[in-house]
DNA sequence: GCACAGTCCCGTCTG
DNA sequence: GGGACTGTGC
């Protein structure tokens, strides 16, 4: 332990070894973070702490498991057993499961996901008959969820005059209603959403102060990672954990809060010596990660925000490169020109492709790259989008178990009552729901009573719910003895989940058979063997896709949102579509607050950089199914132009960008006619990423003929329906229509326009 | 009740 | 461009 010491800084030393009270640590870009909350842990448990006196919290479940195994190596696994380690979330979820009846819960109440949440509030929204394009379902979970955040209940938000003059203002005078509803309902189906875990937990320690001392007696030494990102009610549960001993030490950057959106509040970090004045302040200030064009370009940009803690983030590695500055005139380009830098760099420098990302402000940009990358057969792998969790065979499943462990669950029973098919549909299903609502009971105790209830069904819809009832009860039985594996893969197999998707041959369907493969197979590899239904959901439930990467693997190419970049380092960066309603978003630029955090997500992106950065933006960009015209990001004039590097032939363009002007003053000629035609003709070769996220790139892709091209007699390979041949063609060129059969799909006729597929001979 | 075609609307980030 | 929803024909 005194060599580990000996690995530090002299700050960071002396921010591992203060334990005795309140602490700050404001914690720059590079500066070695992870490492110091590591260190942290590691000496208190070597200083005689029992490591269930520890509560750390993390902002990803992958970020406390890999601290945790660090720290077992330090100190040992059996020092750090105990240790309370994980998300707000994961582990407030697994106080609340303990303490579930004071707050009118039971100890299996499930948790729904966002998609679930929107569902529910939807439902409540037609049930009250509104109209859906004022009350926009995900808006209105949006307001609920901010209000959640804000630890405002249903009344609070009733008798709150600022709230509903807002909501009389948008012509929203429902949504305290919608609120409440969407509440009762929750807790009728005994679950719970993300923001209820907090909110709960809060109440919790609110009004059982017999029960906050226990914890604050249990937790005598709280850390909490990225600070800078937690919002209301994540800063009142600690500090209501912290009241008895004030022994809590908070990490972060405030020039990397970018998570406002979801209620995240820099204030917390900013304001925290206001809380606790007898705090102790710890700069980490030293960049091990970045050459100092790098540092020096990151500091240069953030400097235009106002609000910050000062400090002086250096660097002592080389000078290293101006960062690249390049325009292109469409999206289509910039998508080559980065792919060429790419090719020309791993060449000249011997790079691997994994030490290599592309950062872009939203999911949609991800698609130009894929294109331009598999033309150049360069291996990738895109992060985000579609999370494992949000598919369909996914959610399916997870439906089920939800409903094996608790069967009051509304939105689990609406969602597989009728998966796999078995007749029952919508009109069923709204004779339950009424039923159910009539007596106040959950739609499970309706069909579980059909007679009791009066459900009015016919003969035949009463002996499918009974068969479905019967289905569900068989595994509620195994519950108690069955570990979780065991009893997931006989509800896989018994509702006829996998009788379904192993019909389905078409690659679409072997995807799915691949999907629920390993959603049973790996974690069961990497959780406890025997693990019941119920922990197992509850880990499942709050689980994202970084959490379970398993990226070292592989030599490939990384693409990701910025957001998703937080805590990365890549050798080689680059920042894509830098335009203006982009990159600072349209959304965030009328307000200074929000300006300043699109600033930060910017000053997160160029930190990434350990040694090369490129900043790229596109004169024009086809987004929304349209072409646009773009300027250039404000945010090139906030970074000092001695550290950039504008690329040859683009001084002009560049002296544009500082001044803003270029797209106005430029008459360009339109681009988009050829990316348009070049965007078809590779949109054939997509029909092969049916599963963009682990999808392998296509070797050799390129090359394909039009779709628009097939003639009678072509053998083609459809996304959906697999392998065919033409047997006919007609039609006008804008309505073109092919008839094909197919080997396993039948016949069907493909509106040349809109079909995917691939002609393979 | 289901599959398919057509229409509308949207568009950031996420535990 | 595409997801969510609606309408239509079986």
């Amino acid at each position: 332990m005194d060599n580990l010491l000996n690995n530090l800084n002299n700050q960071q030393r002396e921010a591992v070894m203060y334990n005795d009270g309140p602490s700050l640590i404001i914690a720059g870009a590079g500066s070695g973070k992870t490492r110091v909350l590591t260190y942290k842990i590691a000496y208190l448990l070597q200083q005689g702490v029992p490591s269930y006196h520890i509560l750390a919290l993390t902002f990803t479940n992958k970020a406390a498991k890999e601290m945790k195994e660090r720290i077992g190596q330090i100190v040992g696994a059996r020092a750090a057993r105990y240790l309370w380690m994980g998300t707000f979330h994961s582990v407030f979820a697994r106080i609340l499961r303990v303490e579930s009846e004071k707050i009118g819960y039971t100890s299996n109440y499930t948790i729904m996901d966002a998609s679930d949440s929107k569902n529910l509030v939807k439902t409540i929204i037609k049930e009250f008959q509104l109209d859906d394009k004022i009350y926009k379902p995900g808006q209105v979970q949006g307001i609920i969820s901010s209000a959640k955040n804000a630890l405002i209940s249903p009344q609070m938000y009733a008798q709150n005059k600022d709230l509903i003059e807002h909501d009389m203002r948008s012509k929203r005078p429902m949504v305290k209603e919608i609120y409440t509803q969407y509440n009762n309902r929750l807790h009728a189906s005994n679950a719970m959403d993300f923001d209820d875990l907090l909110f709960h937990t809060n109440r919790l320690f609110r009004d059982h102060p017999d029960v906050l001392a226990e914890y604050q007696k249990r937790f005598q030494f709280i850390l909490v990672d990225e600070y800078q990102d937690t919002n209301f009610a994540q800063y009142l549960v600690i500090k209501q954990l912290a009241d008895a001993h004030h022994r809590v030490c908070v990490v972060g950057d405030d020039a990397q809060s970018i998570y406002s959106f979801r209620g995240a509040n820099i204030d917390n970090i900013l304001k925290f010596k206001e809380i606790y004045p007898e705090a102790k302040v710890f700069k980490l200030e030293q960049n091990y990660r970045s050459t100092q064009n790098i540092v020096n370009a990151a500091n240069s940009l953030i400097k235009q925000n106002r609000e910050q803690i000062r400090k002086t983030v250096f660097s002592e590695n080389n000078e290293g490169e101006k960062l690249d500055v390049v325009s292109a005139y469409s999206d289509f380009e910039e998508g080559v020109i980065v792919a060429n830098k790419i090719l020309d760099i791993r060449r000249d420098r011997k790079s691997s492709y994994s030490d290599f990302v592309i950062l872009y402000r939203t999911n949609a940009q991800s698609r130009v790259f894929e294109e331009s990358l598999r033309k150049k057969n360069i291996p990738y792998r895109i992060y985000g989008g579609l999370s494992f969790y949000q598919r369909k065979e996914i959610k399916d499943v997870i439906a089920y178990f939800r409903m094996v462990v608790n069967p009051s669950d509304e939105e689990a029973f609406k969602r597989i009552i009728n998966f796999p098919a078995r007749g029952i549909g919508a009109t069923t299903l709204s004779k339950i729901i009424g039923t159910a609502k009539l007596h106040n009971v959950s739609l499970w105790k309706i069909i579980s009573n059909p007679l009791d209830y009066n459900l009015d069904v016919n003969a035949g819809t009463a002996k499918k719910l009974a068969g479905f009832k019967e289905i569900i009860a068989s595994f509620i039985e195994e519950l108690p003895t069955q570990s979780a594996y065991d009893l997931a893969s006989s509800i896989v197999k018994q509702s006829g989940i996998a009788r379904d998707a192993y019909q389905d041959m078409t690659p679409e369907g072997m995807s799915r058979q691949e999907n629920l493969h390993e959603f049973c197979e790996t974690r069961k590899e990497e959780g406890n063997e025997n693990i019941g239904l119920i922990d197992f959901l509850s880990e499942v439930s709050l689980l994202t896709d970084q959490d379970t990467d398993k990226s070292a693997d592989a030599e490939r190419l990384t693409m990701m949102t910025v957001h998703a970049s937080k805590g990365l380092e890549f050798k080689n960066v680059f920042i894509v579509g830098l335009e203006e309603d982009l990159f600072p978003s349209a959304m965030a630029k009328n307000e200074m607050r929000g300006l300043e955090e699109e600033r930060r997500l910017f000053y997160v992106a160029i930190t990434r950089a350990k040694e090369f950065c490129m900043l790229t933006y596109a004169k024009s960009r086809f987004r929304n199914g349209q072409v646009n015209m773009c300027n250039p990001s404000r945010f090139f004039k906030d970074i000092d132009t001695k550290y950039l590097n504008v690329g040859g032939g683009l001084s002009t363009a560049v002296n544009n960008i500082m001044t803003n002007k270029a797209a106005e003053t430029e008459k360009q000629r339109p681009y988009y006619e050829r990316t348009v035609q070049e965007a078809r003709s590779s949109q054939v070769s997509n029909a092969n990423m049916v599963n963009s996220r682990f999808a392998k790139p296509k070797v050799g892709a390129a090359g394909v003929q039009g779709a628009m091209g097939v003639e009678a007699g072509n053998r083609i390979k459809h996304e959906r329906f697999g392998i065919g041949i033409v047997v006919s063609v007609e039609g006008d060129l804008n309505n073109r229509k092919a008839t094909v059969s197919f080997e396993n799909a039948g016949t069907k006729q493909l509106l040349l326009k809109f079909a995917r597929f691939e002609i393979i001979n």
